[in-house]
DNA sequence: GTTCAAGTGTTCAAATAACGCACTTTTATT
DNA sequence: AATAAAAGTGCGTTATTTGAACACTTGAAC
């Protein structure tokens, strides 16, 4: 039976490389084996191309992802003019607002960084980086993406996602975190407090299109930073003109 | 013949993956059969795959990157806690030296940026970002690289590499170019003015080794800024105290 | 030092996935 | 309407991938 619109070892190669995706810094073949569900032999294989096109390292029996990944991560941001124009939009924003913001596109059920500027003054550091991923459901920025969707694909993204106790506060019931998701596209902006990590808050607006991925602009702070009434409204507003600027260079 | 120690398709298929690293937005099947060589047949199979798997989309008959990749790259990111560690003290200096600062690594004849920051008041948009990579003959960045490497993988790079005039003032003397690493080497930093782009400098000290790759950590400016003997003295002592203070994070 | 468990390397015949040609269809251009 | 370039399709051939079996290495425990 051919199946001549597809490449399944290469498919699986791939399966191989996403091993690595969450951070996870060393892993050996037995481990890719079981992540994959391939058998050794086959794991063996695939790891030894990826060693060999320069993808990982290996030291002893372990496997870590090489800096090549990052260069052709880099193809994406080079062609969607992320360090020429995009960054420059985001330092300023980042300077103004005196805290941590980034730039997230929908990759299917994650929101993912493309860009982010942070001042050294920043209270926290809250680990993120171009490349770092978010869970849609309990985000200020994954609520704003998934608002951004038009009706149909929003609701099939739903159907798939549950949501997942993160902390305390994360909210649970599918219909009232739907709702939020309503309001804020209604609303053109969407606040999360608590929900994916006890302590800090974000604050998103959609930012269009790019390349066909809705993208939102937010910003992550000390959860308290919000709680007066002016500094939420400096902060939306500036995201808001930033995302007019940016969305007119997109 | 079977070479039992690879997996063919899959290193074609990251041929192919790697065709869009250069930022080229769109290429259709067509192209990538033409840039890989392989069959117009095989190069279909391998796209479609990159699409089912979320790698690439397709708009009409071209391709993009999607952002994907740039979730991977995180993965590196992540493991070497650029977000959480490094990127901080890079936010501090860019700020302390007014300026562009970048940390790099050698992925084998070029670097690429792995963080980077910028203050807004900076005089130019350089247009890079995290993924970017530069060449390691002509600029200080690749110059100190490489004055880190030991000296036989050193040889054996600079015999694989050969300069490219890409101003008026690059060097295109390799006698001349080993003697700069070897000064770099030994100063512990390293200085290019006007031989990768007319108009911009670089500095760049060395960084120690992140996962056995060589890196280094630079600042780019408008040339003529470093033309005061206090401001490159200032910047060079930033930068070495940042790289001592990474170095120990890593 | 010995034992053991877990990981790794190697081989080979069988299975099947990939190949690429030839042909058709679609799309854009003139 | 005519043309060229790109994309999609089917299929016999080929060669790559597969996975089980066996051997080797490593490191921890005792």
């Amino acid at each position: 039976m051919h199946d001549t619109t597809g490449a399944s070892t290469f498919a699986k190669g791939l399966h191989v490389l996403e091993c690595f995706q969450d951070g996870s810094a060393d892993l050996t073949m037995a481990d890719i084996s079981r992540l994959t569900g391939y058998d050794r032999a086959t794991a063996r294989r695939l790891c030894l191309t990826l060693e060999a096109e320069g993808y990982l390292i290996r030291t002893n029996r372990s496997f870590r992802l090489a800096p090549k990944i990052v260069a052709l991560a880099g193809g994406y941001l080079a062609s969607h003019h992320i360090g020429k124009f995009i960054q420059p939009v985001l330092n300023q924003l980042a300077e103004t607002l005196a805290g941590d913001v980034a730039l997230a596109v929908r990759d299917d059920t994650r929101a993912v960084y493309i860009a982010r500027s942070a001042v050294s003054t920043a209270r926290l550091s809250f680990g993120f980086s171009v490349g770092s991923t978010l869970p849609l459901l309990p985000t200020a920025m994954g609520r704003m993406l998934l608002a951004q969707c038009d009706p149909d694909r929003r609701d099939t993204l739903l159907a798939r996602l549950a949501p997942q106790k993160l902390t305390p506060e994360t909210d649970m019931d599918m219909t009232s975190i739907r709702a939020r998701i309503d309001q804020a596209s209604q609303d053109g902006f969407s606040f999360a407090k608590n929900e994916f990590e006890t302590g800090t808050a974000g604050l998103a607006v959609g930012c269009g299109w790019i390349n066909g991925c809705e993208a939102a602009l937010g910003m992550t702070e000390a959860a308290a930073h919000f709680d007066k009434a002016d500094v939420f409204d400096t902060a939306l507003e500036a995201l808001t003109k930033a995302a007019i600027g940016l969305k007119r260079q997109m």
